[in-house]
DNA sequence: GGGATAAAACGAATTTGATTCGTTAAGTAT
DNA sequence: ATACTTAACGAATCAAATTCGTTTTATCCC
């Protein structure tokens, strides 16, 4: 039980257990992480800080994901394929968002898709300011449609003080995966149309 | 140490007082919300079944702060007054949120804002399936925004990598709590004018 | 008003999870 | 080979959530 042969753990390793583990549990503990990985919880210290560097370490890994092309076409296009990119990348491990949301980022993630939002934006015209609101914009959009991939099924279909429009609405609906890739979408649509619109352009 | 001649303690006692422990610490636990009350942790579960529930007890205290007044006005109006109400709601008390995302909703709140809203965007002439896509994009928004609140400042000023666009717009921006509000009016109405050139008039 | 019943606080104990530290022996570099 | 480092282990600590039995006091019903 000294040093073993073959390293039995790594950061590396370490993070995709708990990736899966969140995936199949929706949350990881030291302990479980330790017996998925044979090993006993205290060697997992000797990889990583503590179960916040685990976190850090599986949000790096979900946002490493995102690939931001060369920007082609229009600016709102780019920022369309932005958005779609980076929900994407939350949607692969979806109960991951809760841990993500309850810990502070502690190292900056993802440049390449901030700048890249940042310049397109830039391109349309806004002024540095609405750069930013911008881009807190798509974000917040984008996380809050994350969010809404991890929770399960809306509550109150059945609920009694539900109005007729929501429930016409809740009716037409499907499925929840697929009920919010739709609701993604429109959102989408609804934020690029919003955005030229804003533009001093107006297009 | 029996029962006691006044009641120490009571489901909204001690909502208010996890309320509370979360605005000034970001989190609470049960033994600190005991020694908050003068009370002994295993006390706290003669009223209260653990800690989920307190967490669903805050959530619904604060979306029960939400007013949905009369529509008044073009349906975009209500719309944004709702958005408005509901972000306000949230940002009373920031911190809370990432609690409340940890969990699942347990019972329906704040219906009386979905069936307004919805009924808003029934009435601009969407259909019901895409009603309910305008509901979940303005949740979707509002809960984004209000994560928003409780992040602390933007990490990656200082990173090397950032562009020269996203570091010109860091740079115009002031300190959080106003940013994210100017933030969140800016998104408000770039989701309000997209939703208005979704509509089957366009206005 | 008196007795049965319920309520509410306590303290002790259990369980689970995160983390620390000393020990050990195998790897690695000189 | 020798010295240093690494990585696993086991034992131990600490904190938090929760359960349960005990004890009175309130409250309710007659």
């Amino acid at each position: 039980m000294p040093r073993p042969p073959k390293r039995l753990l790594s950061p590396e390793i370490i993070t995709d257990a708990a990736i899966r583990m969140v995936d199949t549990a929706g949350d990881f503990t030291m302990p479980g992480l330790a017996e998925r990985l044979k090993v006993r919880p205290s060697s997992l210290y000797n990889h990583v800080s503590g179960r916040a560097e685990i976190v850090e370490a599986m949000r790096a890994r979900i946002m490493s994901t995102i690939v931001v092309g060369d920007p082609a076409g229009d600016w709102s296009e780019t920022v369309a394929a932005l958005a779609r990119e980076y929900r994407r990348a939350y949607a692969a491990h979806p109960r991951l968002i809760p841990l993500f949301t309850a810990q502070t980022v502690q190292s900056p993630v993802a440049f390449g898709m901030y700048n890249s939002l940042a310049q397109a934006f830039t391109d349309a015209g806004f002024t540095p300011e609405q750069v930013l609101h911008a881009v807190t914009t798509v974000d917040s959009f984008v996380l809050g449609s994350a969010l809404d991939l991890a929770a399960p099924e809306v509550v109150w279909a059945s609920v009694p003080e539900t109005g007729d429009a929501m429930r016409a609405a809740l009716q037409a609906a499907g499925p929840n995966p697929q009920r919010a890739d739709a609701a993604f979408e429109f959102g989408l649509r609804v934020l690029v149309a919003g955005l030229i619109a804003q533009t001093p352009a107006g297009r």
